[in-house]
DNA sequence: ACGCAATTTGCAAACGATTGCAAGATTCTT
DNA sequence: AAGAATCTTGCAATCGTTTGCAAATTGCGT
């Protein structure tokens, strides 16, 4: 008969919990929160009584209180290139590693994709919304001054994305100009002498990944590399990776893609020209993303490793929450040799 | 020089705004809520030192009041697969086009993944927490109870996944049914006999695409469809597919692989084997990824309208926070014929 | 000028959890 | 058994915004 009546009553708020377990709602508050100051006994009854009841504290309200939310926003600003981007497979791969290392340290990811063009205040409404305690950025963009500016005036913010000398915010990346560098190295080293970058390098972590490789062809006294900018989103960048291998192949015999998304499309449009590969053309691409693996002949690119790029990101801006002054994280890339060169 | 004291004084909350502008907060938050109530001029005073101290109100502070967040929880429970399925391209796609709508509703996305079996009460507590308005599941996983539990005490759910006669709560997803029929239909056209479905049939999903499939091998009087399961993430997904061929290669001629990724590995195991495609073996899959596109051959798939699905999760999910209850969608599957068959 | 209606504002009580402080209850000393 | 020391608890203010209600201001017609 009891059961009846405590199972029927909603308890919604802690000041319920505390007046069916006869204490104050303080009282409550500590022991739901493990603090050593409550009895054991009445800890004990009042975490019954929340299984029981299913009750769960307002996180908004402790968030208030507290000054802090458990919560980590994570934004993707789209910058040059609006629409593909967030399919990127290697975006998303991040993602995914970023939220399992959240969770693990007990926080929650919010997720927001912004376009700066639209909303030039993108990264400040963020951050001073209140709902988050930190921001992780996915990629620069070319969004990289107004980033600059925040970070004087925000700590507990950590940015993927490429590290250029003397800059003030704290990055997480790859050395992309090195990798560049293995990939161009590679390149050449399979025979290449006349090589192109395929991408948009008006992106800096592109534009890094082309210098890296105008190193190299600088250094061996190579023509400079040709561009053929691209977009990223599949259906567009195919058509101009056609145009471009119409317009230029006969001038090339290398292709460095900045993303190895381009580059299993590139092969797809060579095998289309009839161009072999790597008979007729070398190929490297960057990122190592599983497609790399399963494009025939299957891909030479630069690996990025994602997971360790996640845990940095991470752990970097926790320290930055605890109160630290963290330097940037750059990590090396590691050339992958298969059958494109 | 009034200049320069306005600027030097950090205005946090909605108070402070007050007395700069002299007015009361209730004054404020009415003028920055853009109610009819207060007089234009007040209103554009208000405005302009919001603006020039870049004032934002605290969200918490307003979801606490208002008692409702503009956040949508979406979470990704890792059921019987735990480690892959983010990476899942298939998910991180939907994943990105529900970022967009709900963006473009003008909610927050909250993002969590969980594993259900190191956490029994993973839907309470996201529901339980206070800090998302509604929340949409990706995914059914092997949690289909838990979530029909759920479902009849909390109304703001929509889960992305398949649909049972009967069921109890909202679902969007393609009919995987139907889309089986399709493959396996086109798979015999093509001159297949004797059918395998690649894939673990304890995921809900995966099991109505093998019925469909059974469905079309009984109806032409075929023997029964061999099921070959395996993991989802492609490293071990890979080993087991290579096993699997080992072991019934010859028995088959056609397979049916539960997703375009799983059929893209089977296609580089099918090539390591020496086996043509589709001279001695025919195959489709599911989802039509972008990879669909680019394996050699190009991928026979069924196409799942990925936006579509998206805005429907988002569409009822809004209807569903406005009271009304909704009905569940089933979109139609469609049959891309390429290559592989 | 005056009264009445229509606008604008201010006041103060919510929303739900946390926490410094002090009071009350136990236990321990001697 | 009294007093000190230690545990437990309750009280009430606080986080920052919203909103019902009432007061104050304005506008308008006569």
């Amino acid at each position: 008969m009891d059961e009846d009546k405590t199972t029927r009553v909603t308890v919604r708020n802690i000041t319920d919990l505390a007046r069916l377990a006869g204490v104050s709602p303080g009282t409550v508050s500590r022991a739901l929160a493990g603090k050593s100051l409550v009895n054991t006994k009445t800890r004990e009854k009042i975490e019954a009584l929340a299984r029981e009841h299913g009750f769960r504290p307002n996180q908004m309200a402790s968030g208030l209180r507290r000054q802090k939310t458990g919560v980590i926003g994570v934004v993707i600003p789209l910058g040059h290139d609006s629409r593909q981007q967030i399919s990127d497979s290697f975006f998303m791969t991040l993602l995914g590693h970023l939220a399992d290392e959240l969770t693990r340290e007990g926080y929650d990811l919010m997720l927001r994709r912004v376009v700066p063009e639209d909303d030039a205040d993108w990264l400040d409404r963020f951050i001073g919304s209140g709902m988050i305690d930190g921001v992780i950025v996915i990629g620069q963009s070319d969004q990289f001054d107004r980033i600059e500016d925040v970070a004087d005036g925000y700590g507990p913010m950590v940015v993927w994305g490429n590290h250029t000398e003397g800059q003030r915010h704290c990055v997480v990346g790859t050395d992309n100009r090195l990798g560049g560098r293995l990939a161009a190295e590679r390149l050449i080293a399979a025979g290449a002498t006349r090589l192109a970058f395929l991408g948009d390098t008006t992106a800096m972590e592109f534009a890094a990944r082309f210098a890296g490789a105008q190193d190299i062809a600088s250094r061996m006294g190579l023509p400079p590399i040709i561009t053929l900018p691209t977009h990223l989103s599949p259906d567009r960048a195919s058509e101009e990776i056609a145009q471009h291998l119409a317009a230029r192949a006969s001038q090339i015999d290398g292709i460095f893609a900045a993303t190895d998304t381009l580059a299993a499309l590139c092969l797809t449009e060579l095998r289309a020209c009839g161009i072999a590969v790597p008979g007729d053309m070398k190929l490297a691409g960057f990122d190592d993303l599983p497609i790399a693996r399963q494009t025939v002949p299957p891909l030479t690119t630069v690996r990025q490793d994602i997971a360790a790029g996640a845990r940095g990101l991470v752990d970097l801006l926790l320290r930055r929450l605890a109160g630290e002054k963290t330097e940037s994280l750059v990590l090396p890339p590691q050339l992958v040799v298969r059958a494109t060169t």
